[in-house]
DNA sequence: AACAACATGTAATATGTTACATGATTGA
DNA sequence: TCAATCATGTAACATATTACATGTTGTT
């Protein structure tokens, strides 16, 4: 078995039971600096699982709130996945491969677009702060959602170092 | 129109002709570490590009190459999607999202994951700083690519340091 | 009563990967 | 002559986004 997301699902419902909506809602929110996933993809992804015996649900709520959690061939699953399986390199940033493309805007515009990008990333430095600050890191998949927030924090804060390193440089590319 | 990799093939062949082969070479080389694609993928895209009048056929070599540049309704394009469409923010790193279950490992196998990933991206780092000392980046595209390469130097550093303020704090996960 | 948030799904489309398929040229 | 690299494509499959579709519950 493969698939990022669903071994994901796989590892969110080991922890404690949750519905297709609050597992969206962990993308929107937490795990969205690492990995995105919208309702459209998670619901028939849960429905396979389901299916491949790999969680089973156990419980409901209001509405039709589906409570769900992985069964023990699912934990051995994720498990598997995280030792045995490396983890896939690729990285996409289209801001970053739009920089290979600067030279073809004039002189503001080229500033104008890393301004803006450096303004969304001290955005999310403030926020990823503040939840550093504000939340509570004690069980064990709190504390290894602290290590992954440090990255983050790490993460915002190198990029609007760059960003100000490479502003004063962009004028360069308009010799020769 | 829309598609990322449509437009960076669009503003790869606005700086000068290059073959589908050249262009799956920038993205395994130069490009990676911002975006990646395969041949499969851009040939397909290239077919379409020209059908679109985005790009024309200036050249052949050797064996099938076949040479293409951006025609000016290809420039216009780029230079719209560059200034016009917001970069998309979707970031996906499969390892940070890996950290978030690290909690489902024992020590010695969440020890192990990050290790792997530090010297992973330890020679990586030598890799672009490799590059950075001892490329020639004198025209525009060139030194718009020096910022870039910078973003990957600075962003390998970064993750090395996150990993070694990680690694002493993996043994709070096994606590309570 | 109205609105926001909760809650789950499907359909159509777009994007991306892996595998298949073929052949030419160059250098050792 | 052999192997590596150059060179282009297609097919099947997997993953991901956008739009469509519907209904409930809690709050003001």
């Amino acid at each position: 078995m493969n698939g990022v997301l669903r071994h994901a699902l796989l590892a969110l419902l080991a922890e404690e039971p949750r519905s297709g909506y609050d597992l969206t809602q962990m993308f929107d929110r937490t795990l969205g600096h690492a990995w995105s996933a919208r309702h459209s993809q998670i619901y028939p992804e849960l429905a396979r699982l389901r299916d491949a015996g790999l969680i089973r649900q156990v419980g409901a709520g209001p509405r039709d709130r589906k409570l769900y959690e992985a069964t023990d061939e699912g934990r051995a699953e994720v498990r598997r996945w995280l030792t045995d399986e490396e983890p896939d390199q690729t990285f996409r940033n289209e801001a970053i491969l739009r920089t290979f493309f600067l030279w073809l805007l004039p002189l503001e515009e080229r500033r104008a677009f890393l301004k803006a990008e450096r303004a969304r990333r001290a955005r999310l430095l403030d926020e990823y702060e503040e939840m550093a600050k504000t939340r509570v890191f004690e069980t064990a998949p709190r504390l290894s959602s602290r290590i992954a927030l440090e990255f983050g924090i790490r993460y915002e804060r190198m990029f609007v170092e760059w960003v100000d390193w490479a502003l004063p440089r962009l004028r360069e590319l308009d010799r020769d």
